[in-house]
DNA sequence: TAATGTGAAGTCGTTCACAGCA
DNA sequence: TGCTGTGAACGACTTCACATTA
């Protein structure tokens, strides 16, 4: 885990398979022997997967709370999760046993055993640095603040955009995100910058005292042993779903295929593709200067 | 990630994040004996994982190609995209042999082959549905026409948006999801609703031929089979983050914790972390109704 | 009786290590 | 000689199925 390699962006939650979270680069020196047991105790025995989940399922019981429901079975609240039953009492069982058998899970309590898991009782002051499209509706964002995520810092490039509150907070420059960062003890960083300036920011982020790092930057960024990164990408997202109808349609029109050469000629053609393909922005790229200000 | 994946984010998946996406309720019916080989073939034998990682792949090529560089080795494209050069041969494998013994790949042919795969030689129409914060942001995100995703359709509730023309395309009323997806042949939609009418968003979207969705709402959304849905959520994506900053500080106070009673106490105490909770948002709730016209 | 909690089996994905080829 | 392509070993996550308990 930690590793460098912002872990791909893997299928997370969803239903199936998926996950294969980090442990990319595992620093595989000759260092220590072994290391395996002891060290991670408590946390580290639940499988980063049923992380992701816990979180699900703690949306799915605050929502369940409000609805005044007091007591969930397995099977509903797997329900309203969208998995299954019994992934859901495994994932539960790593925290340890807080259902009653015959009757099942007393809400509140599990929201409170599923927020201690998740340091949740313990409030995280967010920075996000790129104000543009995306960072903006970050900035915004509603349910940041709402579920312990305060957004205490903004950061831009733009000279234009310094001091311009956005979301309430005074935007502030790159340069100063070290000590920014230092001050108001920010522990967990949002890059929503066009790839370019990614990397050098996040090792700012980092010297800042940042801990975690949430990517919204096409690249895979390069952090020291104790950072964590994780990498959202709206186009990666796209193209595995342009992969699926993909395969819909092949599927659909030549369902007997049994192996022959597939569609086009393997052979050694240049691109492929729309005419010289080009790729023009690079994602954030543009985001982070077409809203401006307000 | 489907996500699943997306969700959640995955692993995934995410970073992980991740990940697997639909194939929910399966009709575990004993319907038909096995079905397991034939029907899905070609496209199919890739594993989920690994097609995520192409659209990473894929970026990092393209980057390469844009700096006038023309043959790359597993350990250098690997090094690129964050991963390491055996998962990366491994899962180029997947969609045939393009390299070149001793020598490497040549950077426009895996490009041509890896959009091939992903079925990016089409253009797939998008539909971006929640014109708030966020929706606002897609709406304007350069990443998706530049990559072959053409936003074509936007959505809202709300009266006083219709019309009101976003990133250039006007804003229609999501009373007419159905008709307009079904005119624009769309075959993406996005939903950047609040979780409230996600569900009824996503029913007119799949009414009107959508296939595939990116749902960035709280909720898990509910389709028939052949609909692929991947979740992204960024509330998850900061708890698992959370999670993390939680770890390394158990890890650091108290290393030699063999076993005994962790931190509370498990007995039976009302919720635990801060006052009474509320969760106020919902996510994208506040963010639909935060920045209204541009 | 009903539903949790969990070993065991199964599935999927990653890593290793080396044969094979330019 | 150098690097790809891949079978096989390994490890992680999921599903099954049932003993267990309120």
């Amino acid at each position: 885990m930690t590793a460098h390699g912002a872990d791909v962006p893997d299928g997370d939650g969803q239903a199936a398979a998926g996950q294969g979270a980090a442990s990319e680069a595992e620093a595989p020196s000759g260092d220590q022997a072994i290391e395996v047991p002891a060290a991670r105790d408590r946390a580290r025995a639940i499988p980063e997967a049923a992380v992701a989940r816990l979180a699900v399922y703690l949306r799915a019981l605050t929502s369940l709370a409000d609805q005044g429901v007091s007591t969930v079975s397995s099977e509903e609240l797997a329900n309203a999760a969208g998995v299954n039953s019994a992934k859901l009492r495994k994932d539960l069982s790593y925290i340890g046993s807080y259902g009653t058998r015959g009757v099942g899970y007393e809400v509140e309590v599990l929201i409170g055993q599923i927020e201690r898991t998740l340091g949740l009782t313990r409030k995280h002051s967010v920075a996000v640095v790129g104000i543009g499209n995306l960072g903006h509706a970050l900035a915004n964002y509603g349910g940041f603040p709402s579920r312990g995520f305060p957004v205490s810092a903004l950061f831009d490039l733009d000279e234009d955009l310094v001091g311009v509150p956005v979301g309430g907070i005074p935007v502030s420059h790159v340069d100063d995100i070290v000590e920014v960062c230092t001050d108001r003890e920010v522990t967990i960083g949002v890059i929503a910058t066009p790839a370019k300036g990614a990397q050098e920011i996040c090792d700012r982020l980092v010297a800042g005292g940042v801990q975690c790092i949430l990517n919204f930057a096409p690249v895979a960024l390069q952090v020291p042993d104790g950072v964590e990164v994780r990498k959202v990408d709206l186009a990666v997202e796209m193209q595995i779903l342009s992969f699926h109808v993909a395969r819909r349609q092949q599927d659909a029109t030549a369902p007997p295929d049994v192996d022959g050469a597939d569609v086009g000629p393997p052979g050694p053609n240049g691109r492929g593709p729309d005419g010289g393909g080009q790729q023009t922005g690079d994602e954030t790229e543009s985001a982070n200067r077409m809203v401006e200000r307000l």
